[in-house]
RNA sequence: GCCCCUGUAGCUCAGCGGAUAGAGCAGCUGCCUUCUAAGCAGUCGGUCGUAGGUUCGAGUCCUACCGGGGGCGCCA
């Protein structure tokens, strides 16, 4: 258990013996946190504990905090407590404990950062899932490198993780695909509603069939696919399955779906066309299944593809990573769920907001048919995968990014990715250093590492010591870019210890307490780095 | 009109209901005879969109308003 939560259980049996000498009832102590203050001055860690308890039990806090003060400072892996404020407690953790910590942590490794939250629970990340009609653009590599960084998350989690690109291999777009082909072979303009662009061109020189147009835009997906697996494959993105929607519309789950949602009562027909209920579920209106011309819609076949998901295939959990754009299909796919008496916590929609690119200070968007966009590889090749994973990364997918291309560029060598592999690359040269200099290394026991109280060297062990607790926070708010977070202060930590406190050149006893929490600190970045899909570099 | 996201430093963005709101970039000033200066230290820069409310305590929660983005098809 981590530090921080073994002190919020010793504030919790504190609490205990307060409300006993008081002979109050013990009320739920949820509010109660335990957390690290931004400013030295308040310890290492803090709480509120007096402040909720002083709330419930009608006593002033700070004579509550004086009791449990009290209490805490009878544990051997607190040093010091103080009342500060409106009835903060803020603690100081003894050396020792914090070095027993880190033999802890170095004795158990990559394990010592992983809370078991998925149990080994199967969970399907659906992500990309763009449409096979053109390369990736920049818009695309949010949500991609977004998805594929959750997925090591939940995979780091001990959840058992597919990745998984729906093709949207049918319908009206790939007829647009096949006529933008054809015209262009023909000399002819593209047609209204069609895709322009060098890649068109390129597949007109290629392609010798009929001017059928499903024919020609058949032809086309997989050689687009081809494309699009190689763009995510540059971004260090590989998908576990391509599930084709036209795989879904031919097995006949589509129409098996729409007679269980029949069955249930929950469709009617009208003006020739067969409906689903879906504002009874919750849907701000009702929905077309099939039309009355004897086609499906879109969204019968994707209820469908999301039976497939949860019930076929029976993942325990799915996520579907989408653009806002599709925020409109929410709540039709949740009323679905419902309906079809699937748990509704078992499918996660996660909406990433749009993207747009700054050009001499205006707003372009995207288009794939207007050929107005940035390709994903252009992007990749100006910055390079790290750097481009890590600008993606930086910030949460509920804000609408906005990103300079100019300066993105010209600030591609002051990338803060530089900064946080620089560190990982600082303690690989300083473990090559020592080994070449052919250093016998006493590793840490826990007195010898009880000497680490150097304000450098113990801002880097509460950095180690707080990991696990950002890797849940992440992955329990899906949010990858608090991972980020993490290494850029860790990363500004082992920058200021390297800078302070000398290694190699200190004395023996102080040099093998520092190479351990090196280590131990090279470990903890390599597994953020890790969980964010970028390098950690040897040497730079 | 209704629904979702959002508004924090010049720019791009972090920020668990906690104490004196942070980082990177841009600007200014120092620090390489010393384990990698892709570094360190200092400095400049803020009515956290506005107004109410809840709370011992609000950038964070609630309401309204203002601004920005997206969505509301028998398209996919």
């Amino acid at each position: 258990m981590a530090i921080a939560d073994r002190l919020l259980t010793l504030v919790h049996t504190t609490a205990q013996d307060v409300f006993a000498a008081l002979r109050a009832n013990p009320t739920p102590l949820q509010a109660v946190v335990v957390e690290e203050p931004s400013i030295a001055d308040h310890g290492d860690y803090a709480t509120n504990a007096a402040m909720v308890l002083a709330k419930e039990l009608g006593a002033p806090p700070r004579v509550i905090a004086e009791q449990l003060a009290e209490g805490l400072r009878a544990d051997a892996m607190v040093d010091r407590v103080t009342i500060a404020g409106p009835g903060f407690l803020n603690f100081w953790i003894a050396p020792d404990a914090l070095a027993r910590e880190l033999v802890t942590l170095l004795d158990r490794g990559v394990e010592y950062f992983r809370p078991d939250i998925g149990h080994g629970a199967t969970v399907q990340v659906e992500f990309v899932s763009a449409n096979p009609t053109g390369p990736l653009h920049v818009g695309n590599g949010w949500l991609a490198t977004y998805g594929d960084a959750l997925s090591r998350l939940l995979e780091f989690v001990n959840y058992r993780v597919t990745r998984e690109y729906y093709v949207n291999d049918t319908g009206g777009q790939i007829r647009q695909l096949g006529a933008s082909i054809i015209a262009v072979r023909s000399g002819a303009e593209v047609p209204e509603g069609g895709y322009r662009g060098e890649y068109i061109s390129d597949l007109a020189l290629r392609y010798h069939g009929s001017d059928d147009v499903v024919e020609a835009g058949s032809w086309a997906v997989p050689i687009i696919l081809e494309l699009i697996r190689a763009t995510l494959v540059s971004l260090g993105i590989e998908m576990d399955s391509w599930f084709s929607q036209a795989s879904i519309e031919e097995s006949g789950d589509v129409a098996l779906v729409v007679a269980r949602l029949d069955a249930t009562g929950a469709t009617y027909q009208r003006d020739g066309a067969l409906w689903f209920a879906s504002e009874r579920f919750g849907d701000s209106r009702d929905r077309v299944m099939r039309k009355s011309n004897g086609d499906f819609t879109y969204l019968a076949g994707d209820i469908a593809y999301h039976y497939n998901k949860l019930v076929i295939r029976s993942f325990s959990l799915v996520i579907d990573v989408l653009g806002a754009d599709h925020h409109g299909q929410v709540a039709s796919m949740m009323a679905a769920i419902r309906a079809l008496g699937i748990d509704e916590h078992r499918l996660e929609i996660k909406l990433g907001q749009m993207v747009s690119l700054l050009e001499q200070g205006q707003a372009v968007k995207f288009s794939k048919r207007a050929g107005t966009a940035i390709p994903l590889d252009w992007l990749i090749q100006e910055l390079g995968r790290d750097a481009t994973r890590l600008l993606i990364l930086s910030s949460s997918i509920d804000r609408a990014s906005q990103i300079d291309l100019v300066q993105a560029k010209a600030q591609s060598m002051e990338n803060p990715v530089y900064y946080v592999q620089y560190a990982y690359a600082r303690i690989a040269a300083l473990l090559r250093n020592v080994a070449s200099r052919q250093i016998r290394v006493e590793v840490g026991s826990s007195d010898a590492l009880a000497g680490l109280n150097h304000p450098r060297e113990l801002a880097l062990m509460k950095d180690l010591l707080r990991l696990e607790s950002v890797i849940v926070r992440a992955v329990e708010e899906r949010a990858p870019h608090k991972i980020v977070g993490w290494l850029m202060q860790m990363a500004s930590d082992f920058h200021g210890f390297y800078h302070d406190c000398p290694v190699i050149t200190a004395e023996p006893s102080v040099r093998d307490a520092r190479l351990t929490l090196a280590r131990a600190a090279q470990l903890a970045l390599g597994v953020a780095l890790d969980l964010l899909g970028v390098t950690p570099p040897e040497e730079m």
